[in-house]
DNA sequence: GGTTAACCTGACCAGTCGGTCCGTTTGGCG
DNA sequence: CGCCAAACGGACCGACTGGTCAGGTTAACC
């Protein structure tokens, strides 16, 4: 609807500085997580603070936009990788992407990690990249070869975690998430030694509005 | 040396108010992490906002005060699991209380995951966690009963990443992670399906001043 | 009970943040 | 070229933070 009767194509140097402030804006993120003062944002993108709000009405607009992009091109990860021969490196392969791409950028840690900040935008993202995962896992489930009682949603969430486990070290060690995702990989294919101790989880839901209401 | 020559013990106010700034505190934090300000904090303790400071010259002290309890409690868990019959369960006992004190407490997940963050103070704390958790596994390594290419320092990291894992649903699936230490347990049992494709993580160095530095 | 130093308090300070607003600039179209 | 809406920029606002300090209070010792 929007653009329908009265369109106008914006102008030039609107969208220049749009894509100016997308990419600096995703570089200050990366660097130092959601935190980053949207007055350093806009200094980096050489335009004026003003001009930010201009293009997105508030901050979380504005993260929601870039983080949306990041969890599009994991999705397409997912889906190019559906018809491989081997289902078990498939899913392997998938969850390295995925590591790296929030090893790489800690506002993209923040925000998958942490439901009650999401943007409505982010939580619709992530539930397309469950139903991704959830088809990818179904397959190697299917096959054999990984344990039975893994979903979708534990691989999704187990990003996050092998991410955050080599955290701490991630200074001097950048590539230790390898190791744990190694570890966790073994424990998903190993058949079921114990069976769980818990169900798997129920899919994200929706908790109010997005901002924590807290205290 | 403290308190040696002109010695004078602390009024009776102060301890008190020293002892209710202290549980505040810790409630506080438990719920909201370290962010809670200053003033919610002394308003929950029903004192003033300078007295806090009297007690403890920054934030960061307090937090460091409080959560250097939290390691002190969870390192004589761990010593107190030495002598277990069965090394492995004595292992998977002491995950099981780290991660439940974890899923409790905002400001521990917090503070344990962000060494660029900690206090010198908290620092030593879990250099002292390593060591005794090192001895547990050694045990375990030794009896077969785990892979031989765990470390104390892993399984240091894996607490919070077992916590962190499941923290998204955290609010409607609060024994959640249970699920993971599971999974992940399974990955310590498994004689080495694969070898691990990363070396074990080197202890925590220290990285300069405790605060931040980056931009 | 009187003296005193330790203690308590909340107004206050400087700095940060997200977001607003209006005077100014500029790109596109007739 | 000349017009004007769209876009820009940065001073400004209110809310909030960790931390300070002057002045009133009180516990402990003599």
């Amino acid at each position: 609807m929007t653009n329908s009767s009265a369109a106008r194509s914006p102008r030039t140097d609107a969208v220049r500085n749009r894509q100016l402030l997308l990419s600096a804006a995703a570089e200050a993120f990366a660097e130092h997580g959601t935190e980053v003062s949207i007055a350093e944002i806009a200094q980096r993108a050489g335009i004026g603070k003003g001009t930010v709000f201009r293009h997105f009405a508030t901050k979380e607009d504005l993260i929601a936009a870039i983080m949306g992009e990041m969890i599009d091109s994991l999705i397409t990860t997912g889906m190019g990788l559906w018809d491989a021969a081997d289902p078990a490196a498939a899913l392997l392969e998938f969850m390295t992407t995925g590591i790296e791409l929030l090893a790489r950028d800690r506002a993209f840690c923040e925000v998958v990690g942490r439901p009650s900040l999401q943007h409505p935008a982010v939580r619709a993202g992530i539930d397309r990249l469950c139903e991704v995962v959830e088809i990818l896992t179904n397959r190697a489930r299917r096959q054999g070869v990984i344990r039975q009682d893994i979903t979708g949603q534990d691989i999704v969430l187990l990003l996050g975690g092998v991410r955050h486990t080599a955290a701490p070290l991630a200074d001097t060690q950048p590539q230790l998430w390898r190791r744990y995702l190694g570890l966790i990989f073994d424990g998903i294919r190993a058949q079921a030694a114990q069976p769980l101790p818990h169900p798997p989880p129920r899919r994200l839901e929706f908790t109010g509005p997005y901002c924590e209401s807290s205290h």
